[in-house]
DNA sequence: AACTATTAATAACG
DNA sequence: TCGTTATTAATAGTT
């Protein structure tokens, strides 16, 4: 019998975390969740929406889609008219005249260049972090993998009649692979049959290791950025 | 036994949800529990958060706690600070003395910020190409490195699930053995063009759209059609 | 809105 | 911070 490896996630009552340590885990574990919600749900239900949280450390974090100023923006209009009960009314909080950030008069077309800026300068970073991300990536292949490449690139030198010896070694090589597989197809049979004998034969067919599932699309659909925030998302520890 | 009730939780992809009845009750379920999210974090971690939210509808929602006042005050004046290493100074804007929600003295000219923008727009631009093109060879790599484990470590050593893998690389070989076969047929029929004109170009069309069958555990016989390379290439050489 | 079968988030640990 | 696991919490589909 294995031993327990984890408690698993225990019920917790939601009140403030005393330990500095395990607080500042619970902080950026959930932040990352909370922003993650909100990019689903402006992305689920094309929603605007905008959050700023602050750490205990004082530390600043936001979220906004599109982006935090259109955000701010849109809320004080909204709020500043007379007629919007419905705008920020939520728990009691934010009755009226609310002014975020609204200090200058005019220039708002500064401001939202200036907005521009900020949000293309932090998509900017993402894609450059994700590149670096590739770089490595493809170098750790290439180290594992180089003397495939000269097989590879090699095709391009090949003439008509060597492309067709080419052919027939992949056929052969094709032949090659289906004789191992019946023959792990096999073990795994004749094993099965065993152990339905007896309970006490040692399983010698396929240890499948690494990836189970065998229908990998291969393809890339995984987000390569780390999160998987699409969205503007300032703030780092 | 009761019959189903539910079907219960089903997963999702995220993308916009087009049934508009469903959209909004997603929206209100989705934006709850937002906001049980938020006041949580906030009291665990004694953290301070403000959520502003416009339905698509155009409705807008905010939480704040303490309020959505005094943390959007902060946020400004945070992101206001030159020195402020922490907050709204992310990605290195900022600079130019532009700060976000507030004009300083000296700011730069519309025609600077917009230049600005501009560039950035480029940079960005060419980022994204790079990574393009480093994920289409990341997996043209990946192909290969499948091939090669395989000429290196012998077929014998493969479990299923690589002999799956190597599959793949082969499909991806026939491609482009096919692809350099068509190439030099195509040149030559160029070149001789002149003198046989009704002559028929052979082409060597490869699905390799179509997912080839996986290597199916149990069923010998699919393995015959696993591979697309009954007759070798249509159009024999 | 209520109900559940599921998926998703995350507390505890390494 | 990152990964893993066991568990709780959120919620999609339905009534």
């Amino acid at each position: 019998m294995r031993k327990r490896v984890s408690m698993g996630r225990q019920k917790i009552e939601i009140k403030k975390i005393e330990n500095e340590e395990a607080r500042q885990v619970c902080f950026s574990k959930r932040r990352n969740g909370l922003f993650k919600k909100a990019s689903e749900l402006s992305t689920l239900c094309g929603a605007e929406i905008c959050i700023v949280i602050f750490s205990p450390a004082g530390k600043a974090f936001s979220f906004g889609h599109p982006s935090v100023d259109s955000i701010a923006d849109r809320f004080i209009s909204s709020s500043t008219k007379t007629n919007s009960a419905s705008a920020a009314n939520h728990a009691g909080h934010n009755q009226n005249g609310i002014k975020i950030g609204r200090i200058t008069a005019g220039s708002p077309t500064i401001k939202e260049l200036s907005r521009q800026c900020t949000e293309l300068n932090g998509m900017l970073e993402t894609e450059r972090k994700r590149r670096e991300k590739l770089e490595v990536a493809i170098v750790k292949k290439e180290n594992e993998g180089g003397f495939n490449k000269a097989i590879v690139d090699g095709i391009d030198e090949l003439n008509l009649s060597e492309l067709e010896e080419y052919e027939k070694a992949l056929l052969n090589l094709r032949g090659l692979v289906a004789e191992r597989a019946n023959q792990l197809l096999l073990e795994a049979m004749t094993n099965r049959q065993l152990q339905q004998q007896q309970q006490q034969v040692p399983h010698f067919s396929v240890p499948v290791k690494g990836k189970v599932s065998g229908i990998m699309p291969g393809a890339f659909h995984t987000f390569q950025g780390g999160f998987g925030f699409q969205r503007g998302f300032h703030g780092s520890f």
